[in-house]
DNA sequence: GTCTATAGGTAGATAGAC
DNA sequence: GTCTATCTACCTATAGAC
């Protein structure tokens, strides 16, 4: 261990500075997920949060690891609601994932990373790995496995598919009258189609 | 040898270079899908076009209307295959609208500029505006409105959702085993969804 | 029509003072 | 820990010579 290393994952408390680094952080994660990474400066950042832009660098070395730190935060839902999901009747696991899927998308916490790594997923292939982590690592473990059918993997990512391009439509394109649809009615509609998806014949 | 290029689209007919335009326009969509919007420079296509950076700016005013001019095209299929899709029988619409639009997917010619569209549409708002009227202009119109179903929109966006997020997956995001899958497996997976989007009660 | 030169900005990153 | 100052690199766009 040395005193100087602002190399770290997690977030080992330090006597340092005033929540100067969760305050980079979140300005992090707004400016990542209204810009997507080319557009985000890591000036604009240190703008946001009040910063110095050397400040940015002296926590977090790059541009990049600034990015790989702010989205962190959106595998914490994943991990921990995945259980949810695959736990349950299996003709119910099409609705479980619908919501959970479109929940996170709902609440803003949550939104501002995802929107973060979409974003970036297209034009970075740092950020487009993170995204493949993001769906492969626990959704197909979790829920693709267990249905013990053939073509269990490619089941699952089309089901991803139908959410994935739901979100891509109602939450980035914004895509009317699919924007300002009702939760409920989507939730009808698309839980079905996951179903049939994940179980069907 | 032909005299002057047909292959002109709202530009005044003169007398002007050879094919330089087009070589600029050919090599700005491809700079274009591979870099997105942000990250493909005037510069870069001048150099990749072989050409001068000041040449972009003449024929094309600014890197805006180098965009447009270079995604333009994507709307050609759109519109002339609408019709094959909306013509026929009411129950073979889900296999004919996926069947086209995996089909421009996989055609070299006209993935180029879906990719700049959809690389650029999540980080821009002029390209964003493109996509939707992509999506929304002939798709719906022609998909959507002789349903005569309640909610024929959300129904079409929904089941257009499906095969954009399929899209994403499998050839910007590149999830495997859906990357590599067979295209009448993936067609015979998305068509029956496609179908009930559409016409389910 | 094509190119040189340059204006005028913004970017990521670093060195070193306090 | 925090900031000032700066380096280097690249960008879009334009004016004007050939």
């Amino acid at each position: 261990m040395n005193g100087t290393t602002p190399r770290r994952r997690g977030r080992p408390p330090r006597t340092e500075a005033a929540g100067t680094r969760d305050r980079i952080l979140t300005a992090a994660r707004e400016e990542f997920s209204a810009r997507g990474y080319e557009k985000t400066s890591v000036r604009g950042i240190a703008k946001a949060a009040g910063v110095d832009p050397a400040l940015v660098h002296h926590y977090f070395g790059s541009k990049e690891q600034v990015f790989e730190a702010a989205v962190e935060v959106a595998f914490a839902p994943a991990l921990n609601a995945s259980d949810a999901v695959a736990d349950g009747p299996p003709d119910g696991v099409g609705e479980r994932l619908t919501r959970f899927v479109l929940g996170v998308w709902e609440n803003p916490a949550t939104r501002t990373p995802l929107l973060a790594i979409v974003r970036s997923a297209v034009n970075n292939d740092t950020a487009a790995a993170v995204f493949r982590r993001l769906i492969a690592a626990q959704l197909m473990r979790r829920i693709a496995a267990p249905l013990d059918l053939p073509d269990a993997e490619l089941r699952a990512e089309l089901a991803a598919a139908q959410l994935v391009g739901t979100a891509m439509l109602r939450y980035v394109i914004r895509l009317e009258p699919l924007a300002s649809a009702d939760l409920e009615q989507l939730v009808a509609r698309l839980a079905p189609v996951v179903q049939h998806h994940l179980t069907a014949a």
